[in-house]
DNA sequence: TAAATATAGTGCGATTTCGAATCAATATAG
DNA sequence: CTATATTGATTCGAAATCGCACTATATTTA
């Protein structure tokens, strides 16, 4: 294979976006009307790194704009998911605050959720899914990087 | 690992979303004004699948919905890149043929992004992003049945 | 073959996404 | 210290996304 055909990486890309598709999908329907994956996705960020976080460093983290991620934090907010404190450390700043609604809310949509994925489990490689997702990680920090 | 521990493939999926938002952003920054990655990926598909697919066929390809992949394709015809023809083979239905414009459209953005392409193959060994494609494809294929 | 059901595509309306402009607060420079 | 530039967040408007309902054609069934 030629190191500079490009193709394999379009292909790539082609596959990911595909993927999400399906699993934006996927998650959304099993998810309340009107909760989206970027609510699922904010909370369980929030866990995962702990919350306190400030929008920006949010919307970093998904690489979505910071006025995409107002929008996605007021729809949370609105619901009582989480709070949105001053930042003492900065004026400027809010630091985002699950509450315990919002836990509550993220633990179930996780439950709802195990079927689904453990259905997957099942029928692939463990360890295989584990070296792609090295793999991507490391594409992710590249691509974020040489933005 | 413990093979029912579902957080690698939430995490997997995070990355997938994070790298869709990055790749798109990356590209949507070098097409036109007005052009956006599904315009691209539609324009792809037709080369590389062949054109006279019909609008259904095309959403069902990308997974998205077939309203979406209206809007989408109206945007291509309007600005003369493809072409929708009666489908000889059904009267409910369309086929969509490429232009001259629209191959050439198709050609002139992969050769913007060819530069893009190529530093990101550098630092990757291509093995690696080979396997992690064929991964992904199976990931989608089994998403997709079992949706 | 008529009636019932299913399928392909579109129009519409609600919501999401996101760039540009704005405002307030902080950091930097002279 | 004051003036200038930068930064975090929001507002606003335009466009994309997508579910629902609808039309037209095809397919199935009785």
């Amino acid at each position: 294979m030629d190191k500079n055909n490009p193709s394999t990486y379009f292909e790539l890309f082609n596959e990911i976006a595909i993927i999400q598709q399906l699993s934006r999908a996927s998650l959304e329907e099993k998810l309340p009307n009107g909760f989206l994956q970027p609510h699922f996705a904010v909370l369980n960020h929030l866990i995962r790194v702990h919350d306190g976080r400030t929008p920006l460093e949010i919307s970093k983290a998904f690489q979505v704009p910071k006025t995409t991620m107002t929008h996605t934090l007021s729809g949370l907010e609105k619901h009582g998911l989480i709070e949105m404190l001053p930042n003492p450390k900065d004026g400027r700043s809010k630091c985002v605050w699950l509450t315990d609604k919002g836990r509550a809310f993220r633990g179930e949509s996780i439950e709802k959720l195990e079927d689904y994925i453990t259905d997957i489990a099942e029928h692939f490689d463990l360890q295989k899914i584990a070296t792609t997702l090295e793999t991507l990680k490391e594409l992710r920090i590249y691509l974020d990087e040489n933005r």
